[in-house]
DNA sequence: GGCAACTGTTTAAGCGCTTCGACACTTCGA
DNA sequence: TCGAAGTGTCGAAGCGCTTAAACAGTTGCC
């Protein structure tokens, strides 16, 4: 093993010097500089990480928490998680992945342990439990998901109620006048997944602006629960021309659904979807979606993090929100409504 | 910040005694031990994550390294790190995340800061070369892939060519007689991904025991390409009555496509797909599959890596390669072959 | 020419933990 | 009864690094 006292014998200078000229912290002349660097190379010397840590009392690791829960789009919390670990890197940290069936109390160990320097929470609810530990520990943390009261935290997520709004504004633009909303499982909102109401709330004000119907049904996203919902639909509101879909397992079967219920997509009903553009590409026709980057939450969320470790103890904390605007992909499931056959 | 020391003075011993009751590598009288437990509880006390990694030079950190790649369908390369994590947990050890695109100079880096004990690979290739900086490093590993060459290695995967004989087991039990498998896009052959020739090579041999006549198109996914390799295969062999999937992205498209030419299935045509069962769950039909737990990947490596961290320097290296076997299960995407027209 | 201010480097004191060896005390067998 | 062996605890060294403070050497200014 490769220690800073062999480096510094190697260029012949104290290890101090070679830790300041490592970090920066302090002005070296240009020519121990290099001689220094030289020998880092050459031995192929990489600090240890431990003592580093001891010593500096910062770890270099944030650690990012996952929820189980599958109900969100797998891939999705994956890109996140890649995201993260890569924009971490680009600031010298490293990346430590804690699930959430640890709860609280994994927050608690982490911090305490000084195995972290910051936490990045993913799927954060409403009223998250974990939030109370962090601000006890005074840890520096990045919530991606928005929570009831967001004084003192630095958050981030999509703007979901734009996302809904967008949608509504969509259909109308194209003369839908009578629209189903096709959601997550019941459980979602059961517990007040904040993306959700966000999403329904948005959808359900810009439409009343613009005037049209709309019904909301949940949805468990496989075949069967989505045939029952299409088929409560129709039999409640048949003249509905519009979906707005946000579950992701629920798109394949709307769309054959439709299909063999002989309604053609666009021309008899539109379908607009709350999905990423490349899941929107996979169906055919290829779906009108509106999106958000999710690895933009994921480097968001650690440039706040980054910044909040930045800003010395005394400091101002920084609080921000962001919210990202969506965009919406006109592709080839959306069309104007076709006239009314009353 | 509660440190060992204040343990021990809260306790009334020594800071030795308060880290033998820990680490358990002592005898400690009943009464002691009790002592210092309550005091670790009552002062929440959580050892140094970096003292403890100096003084024991063992970090109880594992590496993960995550493949940047999409053509692996994400949601099992999710489900694997997390089975990883909560593994990893109940050993005691927590989850580094690395992405590959740092490739082995991550390696490097990890190892040789003693940032993680050990590294666990995904998505390893034939001939990789991130495994000579692994033993250049003398870092415990575990592969989930297997490599050309595992003298030395500890390795786990799916028998892929197991699956792939049971896909033309099961077709030819059905009496079908001309196969068509649709793989992977072309470019996850041509950098010779060892699952994807796995897999195909067993449902060869299989195949033509059994006396099969079968097709090998390669497909990106995507409902275009999809279209593109049926009506190839379809123009080929019009007779194909079983497709054998093992593109995720490709299933759903195909379905929809053999409807549409007008075969019904399984009454005309049996598809048995290579993907986790939540996925085949979606379909309608519900997909006859064959799956391996992916979770069981992540638990077997993280067993791996603990056995190899856990046996002395100077012992004989564990090195074991690990199968798990695959699991047909019989939905409604797969029939009896049709009669001949002929 | 002498003092101040600066630049570049070193010395040394920890950071909080593990672990070796020492030590005090008890138990046991001869 | 005494030494050997065993049990439970402690003291202290040291893991590899950072960083405050000291120091040597140079430059600038009056």
């Amino acid at each position: 093993m490769v220690t800073i006292a062999d480096v510094a014998r190697h260029a012949g200078v104290s290890s101090s010097t070679v830790s300041y000229v490592l970090s920066g912290k302090r002005a070296i002349s240009e020519e121990t500089r290099n001689r220094v660097r030289n020998s880092v190379l050459e031995l192929g010397y990489h600090p240890n990480a431990g003592a580093r840590a001891l010593a500096a009392r910062r770890s270099h690791i944030v650690a990012l928490m996952v929820p189980l829960r599958t109900d969100v789009y797998v891939p999705v919390m994956m890109e996140i998680a890649i995201s993260v670990t890569m924009a971490a890197r680009a600031h010298g940290y490293d990346v430590l992945l804690i699930t959430n069936d640890e709860g609280p109390d994994g927050v608690k160990r982490i911090a305490a342990s000084g195995l972290a320097d910051g936490v990045i929470l993913m799927d954060v609810e409403l009223d998250d439990e974990r939030i109370p530990v962090l601000q006890a520990q005074r840890t520096e943390a990045a919530l991606i998901g928005l929570p009831q009261d967001t004084t003192g935290l630095s958050c981030v997520d999509h703007d979901f109620a734009a996302a809904g709004a967008l949608c509504a504004d969509h259909l109308a633009d194209l003369g839908h006048r009578e629209i189903a909303f096709i959601g997550y499982g019941s459980g979602v909102y059961t517990r007040h997944a904040g993306y959700a109401e966000r999403t329904l709330s948005g959808f359900r004000d810009r439409a009343e602006e613009r005037g049209l119907r709309f019904l909301h049904r949940s949805c468990e996203g496989t075949y069967e629960s989505t045939a029952g919902t299409l088929a409560r639909i129709l039999a409640d509101r048949p003249d509905t021309t519009g979906f707005v879909v946000q579950n992701e397992g629920a798109i394949g079967p709307l769309l054959t659904l439709l299909r063999t219920s002989g309604r053609t997509v666009p021309e008899d009903a539109s379908v607009i979807a709350l999905c990423q553009d490349q899941l929107a590409e996979q169906f055919a026709p290829r779906l009108t979606a509106v999106t958000g980057s999710a690895q933009e939450l994921g480097r968001v969320a650690v440039e706040q993090i980054m910044r909040r470790l930045g800003t010395a103890a005394g400091d101002q904390p920084v609080d921000e929100q962001v919210l990202l605007t969506p965009v919406l992909t006109i592709r080839d499931s959306t069309g104007p409504a076709p006239r009314r056959q009353s």
